[in-house]
RNA sequence: GCCGGUGUGGCGGAAUGGUAGACGCAGGGGAUUCAAAAUCCCCCGAUGGUGACAUCGUGCCGGUUCGAGUCCGGCCACCGGUACCA
C-alpha cells in the first residue's frame, strides 16, 4: 500500500472534524493550556513562513492535548491595515470586499495543513462585533482616564494633501506625489503608555519565560533614565524667555559644555523664528523630511547660532552659544541640551563643523599610549558608564571614579547648590493611536460646539464604517462622508461631527489574544472565560514585533483590568514567548533592457553546479536567503506543495533542519526530502503490519532505542528544538529499518514513532496508528513516558586529550572513580608515547565526559 | 545614527566550557535491475601522505582557561526594530 497523502489527509481531517478534537470547552477537571501564534493579516495567500509558524503553534497544542491538557487554540485575521485601502486604490475595488475575499481564500488554504485549531472561535478584527467591543474598550478607557488628546506630529505630503505612514515616505518624499514631506502637527488621540512605564520596566522581571533579548529591547525602549534638569540663564531675555530648561543624563560632563542646543520645534526657537527670516528659513528646513527616528538621526547635523548667549550655572562669567539644532527631539526631555564634544560623537562632529570648544572632562584612568584627546583631533571618549577613569574637570566625587558614581554625585552636588533636579524620565512617549484613514476601527467619539468631545453612547455601539466610499482621491473618506459623519451630539442632541480619524491597527491586535477567550461574548471579555483560559501559555511570533506589539499588548491588558474587563492575574498576558524566524528564498534576478533588475520565479529557473540559467540559456544573478516578498518573485506558494506531497511533508519540512528562532531557506529538494522520508516511514509501517517475526535478542536493544528516542524528542519538543527532535526522529526510523527484532517489539517501536511524529505529522501518524489497532485517535492517546532504566548505559567512552588536543579513547565502566579512570588513562599507548617516561604536569579527568593530560 | 540579534563544510544546520561538523540536502562510489525509476549500502571540511597519521580549521584581531564554536574586549558583514508597514 503506497503513501497517498491526499486520501490519507482528507481522511483524517474529517474524522478530527466529526469527533470535535480541537474544541476549545472549558473543563476545570484538566489545567488548560493557552497556545496562539501571532494572527496573519489577510495579505491575499498564505506564505510559507505562515505554514512554519502555524505548525510550530500546532505542534505545541497536540503535544499539550496529549499530555493531558484542555487545550485552546484559536485562528483569526489582523485584517485592517492600509495594504487594503492601497488595493482600492490601484484596482478600484473595495477594502471590505477585497479583505474578506481574502480570509476567505487564506482560510482555504490553510484548512489543509490539518492544524489543530478551534475554528468556531476565528474572527477578524474588521468585523463589527469585533471592533465594536473595542469602541467599548476605549469609552471605557477614557473614562478611567487612561487616554488623552493632544498634538503630535505627522508626515504631510503638500501635494496629495494628506497624511502619509512612514513606510509611503521614500527618500524623504511622498511614495505617490514625489513632492518633499513636511512635519505638521495635528491634535491626536493618544493612550498613556508613559504613566505605566516604571510598571511595565519592572515587570520584565517576572517574565523568566521570554526572550532575554526582547525583555532587553523592551527595556532599552522604555529607557529610563536619571539625570539632571536645570536651566542655563539667558544673557539678554529672548522674548518671555529668560532661561533655557534642559535635561542630561550626564550631569557630571557639566564642565565640557561647550554649547546649548534646541529642537527646531522648542518654543523659544518658535518665538525666534517669528521675527527673524533667516531662523524661519533654518527651521523649515529642517522640518522638511519624515518622521522616524531614523531619518531624524542619519540626517546632516545642521545648527543655526541664534546669536543667543546663556552663563554657565557654575561660572556666570563663562557664556555658551545656543544653536537651533535639527537632530534635537522635542518629544525626548525638554527639547534642549547641552553639548559636551569631548564625551559625545555627535556633539564632537558639531563642535568641529561649527567650530566650537572641546574640552574633555575626564581621560582613561591608567595611560593608554595610544589615547589621543579630542581636543588633539581623537574620537569622543565615551567609554562604559561603568568603567573607572580619571576626572580632570570634575566637580563632585572622587577624581578617579566610574561614569555612574560620578553621575550621583553630580546630581547631589547640583541639588545641594541650587542648580536644578534630579529627575527620573523615561525614553517611552505615549501611544497615539489616531489614523487618518479609513479601513480602521473607527473612534467612537463626536465633536460637538457645545459639549466638546463626546463618546458615542454604548448603546449605539458599534459605529460601523459607511460602505458607501470611494479611494479616487487621496485622503480619508471619512472626512468627506456627510451622512455618516454629520449626526447629533450625543449629550445634547444639536448637530455635531463624528470623529473621523480611525485606530492604530496596533489597538486591534493588543487584545485579540483576550477576545479569543470569549470570541461572541457581549461585552470584550467574558470574566469567566477570561479567568480560566488567561494568560496565553505558550505564544508564538516573529521577532520583529519584540517591542511595539507586546509592549502595546502588556499596556492593554493593564488597561483592561483597571477597567474591568480582565482578571489582576492577567496583566501579563502572555506567560512564555517564543520568537520564530522567517522562512526565506534565493532570487533571481537579471538585468533588465532599462537597467532595472528583472526577477524570476523559481520555476523559471534551472539550478546547474551552483549557477542558475533560463529557459533561453541566459544566467541568473542569485541572490540567497532573502525575506520572501512579492516584489522579488521569491515567493513560495504552500497551496502547491501541499497538492504535490501533503501537508505532513509540508509540515515536517519547514520544522527540519533550521531552529525555529533561526531563518529556513526554502529549497525545492529539501521538501522532496522530507516526502521521501515520511514515504519509508508509511513503508515500513506497512511492512512491520505483514511482518511474523518471533521475539528474539535484537528487542531489547530497539526497546532501548525507542525509549531514547522518547527521551530526546520529547525534550526538544518541550524546547522548541524541533529540529533537533526531527534529527532524532530520523535516527530512530532508521533503528526500526535496520533492526531484526520481533514482530511485537517492532509493532511498539513503530507506534511509539508514529506518536512521536504525531504532532508534526498527524495525518501520517493517524493512518500508522489505525493500522495496528490504535485506540481511539492519536491526537487523543497519551504521550509515551521514557523508562529511566531503559536508557542507561553501563559503558561509556572517555575523549583522551593531551594539552588539549583529542588523541586517544578508553572505554570504561560509567561508575568508574577518577583516580582509577585516570590510572587507565596513563597507561594508554599515545599518552605513554606523548609523556616520554616522564610525568604529566596535570591531569584533569571530567566524569563521563573526558580526560586530559597536560605534559 | 541608536537598540537587539546572527556569522560553523558545497548547502541547511548539530555541539550543559569537554571528541567540531549529529541529522538532512547536494555530490561521489557500489548493490539490485535487461535497462530505468524506486529502494538499499558505503564515502564525503581543507592540505600533505599509498596508508597509519600529521597539520590547519567555527567572520577578523586579541584575551581568560588544562581545554573556547561556546566566556570576555575590540572590529567587520548581514538581519530585525526605530513609535503611522503589519
Amino acid at each position: 500500500m503506497p503513501y497517498t497523502p491526499s486520501e490519507i489527509e482528507a481522511k483524517w481531517q474529517a474524522a478530527w472534524d466529526k469527533a470535535e478534537t480541537f474544541k476549545a470547552v472549558r473543563d476545570t477537571s484538566k489545567p488548560k493550556y493557552y497556545v496562539l501564534e501571532m494572527f496573519p493579516y489577510p495579505s491575499g495567500r498564505i506564505h510559507i513562513g505562515h505554514v512554519r509558524n502555524y505548525t510550530m503553534g500546532d505542534v505545541i497544542a497536540r503535544y499539550k492535548l496529549s499530555t493531558g491538557h484542555n487545550v485552546l487554540h484559536p485562528m483569526g485575521f489582523d485584517a485592517f491595515g492600509m495594504p487594503a485601502e492601497n488595493a482600492a486604490m490601484a484596482s478600484g475595488g473595495h477594502p471590505k470586499d477585497w479583505t474578506y475575499n481574502n480570509i476567505d481564500t487564506m482560510v482555504e488554504q490553510m484548512k489543509p495543513l490539518g492544524l489543530g485549531i478551534d475554528w468556531s472561535r476565528m474572527f477578524a478584527t474588521c468585523d463589527p462585533e469585533y471592533y465594536g467591543q473595542q469602541q467599548a474598550l476605549f469609552i471605557d478607557m477614557l473614562d478611567a482616564g487612561l487616554i488623552d488628546r493632544k498634538n503630535a506630529t505627522v508626515n504631510w505630503d503638500p501635494v496629495d494633501m494628506t497624511v502619509l505612514a512612514n513606510e509611503q515616505v521614500i527618500d524623504g518624499k511622498g511614495w505617490r506625489s514625489g513632492a518633499e514631506v513636511e512635519r505638521k502637527d495635528l491634535t491626536q488621540w493618544f493612550f498613556k503608555i508613559s504613566d505605566m512605564a516604571d510598571d511595565l520596566l519592572e515587570a520584565l522581571d517576572g517574565l523568566d519565560d521570554w526572550p532575554a533579548k526582547v525583555r532587553l529591547m523592551q527595556e532599552n525602549w522604555i529607557g529610563k533614565s536619571r539625570g539632571l534638569q536645570f536651566a542655563f540663564s539667558m544673557v539678554e531675555n529672548a522674548g518671555a524667555h529668560d532661561r533655557v530648561e534642559v535635561y542630561t543624563t550626564r550631569p557630571d560632563t557639566l564642565m565640557g559644555a561647550s554649547f546649548v542646543g534646541i529642537s527646531p520645534d522648542h518654543p523659544l526657537a518658535k518665538e525666534l523664528e517669528a521675527d527673524n527670516p533667516d531662523i524661519a528659513a533654518f527651521c523649515a528646513e529642517c522640518r522638511k523630511g519624515g518622521t522616524t527616528a531614523e531619518a531624524l538621526e542619519k540626517a546632516e547635523k545642521l545648527g543655526f547660532d541664534t546669536g543667543l548667549r546663556v552663563r554657565h550655572p557654575f561660572d556666570t562669567s563663562w557664556e555658551l552659544p545656543v544653536y537651533i539644532a535639527n537632530f534635537i527631539m522635542m518629544d525626548y526631555g525638554t527639547g534642549a541640551i547641552f553639548g559636551c564634544p569631548a564625551h559625545d560623537q555627535r556633539d564632537l562632529d558639531f563642535a568641529r563643523k561649527y567650530d566650537l570648544p572641546v574640552k574633555s572632562v575626564y581621560v582613561p584612568a591608567m595611560g593608554e599610549d595610544t589615547f589621543i584627546t579630542p581636543e588633539d583631533g581623537g574620537p569622543a571618549y565615551v567609554p562604559s558608564k561603568e568603567a573607572v577613569v580619571h576626572y580632570v574637570a570634575g566637580f563632585a566625587g572622587a577624581e578617579a571614579q566610574s561614569g555612574a558614581d560620578a553621575i550621583n554625585a553630580a546630581v547631589d552636588f547640583c541639588e545641594a547648590n541650587g542648580v536644578g533636579q534630579g529627575v527620573t524620565k523615561f525614553r517611552l512617549r505615549d501611544w497615539g493611536l489616531s489614523r487618518q484613514r479609513y479601513w480602521g476601527a473607527p473612534i467612537p467619539v463626536v465633536h460637538c460646539d457645545d459639549c466638546g468631545v463626546v463618546p458615542e453612547k454604548k448603546e449605539n455601539l458599534p459605529v460601523e464604517l459607511p460602505y458607501d466610499v470611494s479611494f479616487d482621491i487621496p485622503g480619508n473618506p471619512l472626512d468627506r462622508h456627510p451622512t455618516w459623519r454629520d449626526v447629533p451630539c450625543p449629550a445634547c442632541g444639536k448637530p455635531a461631527q463624528r470623529e473621523t480619524d480611525t485606530m492604530d491597527t496596533f489597538v486591534d491586535s493588543s487584545w485579540y489574544f483576550a477576545r479569543f477567550t470569549a470570541p461572541h461574548a457581549s461585552t470584550p471579555t467574558d470574566m469567566a472565560d477570561a479567568e480560566y483560559w488567561m494568560n496565553v501559555d505558550q505564544y508564538i511570533g516573529g521577532i520583529e514585533h519584540a517591542i511595539l506589539h507586546l509592549l502595546y499588548s502588556r499596556f492593554f491588558a493593564r488597561a483592561m483590568h483597571k477597567t474591568g474587563h480582565l482578571p489582576a492575574s492577567a496583566i501579563e498576558p502572555f506567560d512564555a514567548l517564543f520568537t520564530q524566524g522567517m522562512v526565506t528564498h534565493a532570487i533571481y534576478k537579471t538585468d533588465g533592457k532599462d537597467g532595472r533588475p528583472v526577477y524570476h520565479y523559481p520555476e523559471e529557473v534551472d539550478l546547474r553546479d551552483g549557477s542558475g540559467f533560463l529557459k533561453d540559456g541566459t544566467e541568473v544573478t542569485i541572490v540567497p536567503s532573502a525575506k520572501m516578498s512579492k516584489s522579488k518573485n521569491n515567493v513560495v506558494d504552500p497551496v502547491a506543495i501541499i497538492e504535490q506531497y501533503g501537508a505532513d511533508t509540508a509540515r515536517w519540512f519547514v520544522l527540519s533542519d533550521s531552529p525555529p528562532e533561526r531563518d529556513v531557506e526554502w529549497t525545492a529538494s529539501g521538501a522532496e526530502a522530507a516526502f521521501k522520508h515520511l514515504s519509508r516511514v508509511h513503508r515500513i509501517a506497512t511492512d512491520i503490519a505483514a511482518s511474523d517475526d518471533a521475539e528474539n535478542d535484537a528487542d531489547e536493544a530497539l526497546l532501548r532505542d525507542m525509549h531514547k528516542a522518547i527521551q530526546d524528542v520529547t525534550s526538544g519538543v518541550e524546547s522548541f528544538g524541533f529540529n533537533a527532535s526531527i534529527a532524532k526522529l530520523y535516527g530512530f526510523t532508521a533503528a526500526i529499518q535496520k533492526s531484526r527484532a520481533g514482530t511485537q517489539a517492532k509493532t511498539m517501536a513503530i507506534k511509539t514513532l508514529a506518536q512521536l511524529m504525531a504532532p508534526m505529522t498527524p495525518h501520517l501518524a493517524e493512518d500508522i496508528w489505525a493500522m495496528f489497532g490504535g485506540e481511539g485517535l492519536i491526537a487523543n492517546a497519551p504521550w509515551p513516558v521514557a523508562d529511566e532504566a531503559m536508557l542507561v548505559e553501563d559503558t561509556v567512552t572517555l575523549p583522551i586529550q593531551i594539552n588539549g588536543k583529542r588523541r586517544s579513547e578508553i572505554a570504561v565502566p560509567k561508575d568508574m572513580p577518577k583516580d582509577e579512570v585516570e590510572k587507565l588513562a596513563l597507561a594508554d599507548d599515545a599518552v605513554v608515547k606523548a609523556l616520554e617516561g616522564g610525568t604529566p604536569k596535570k591531569v584533569i579527568v571530567v566524569p563521563g565526559r573526558i580526560v586530559n593530560v597536560v605534559v
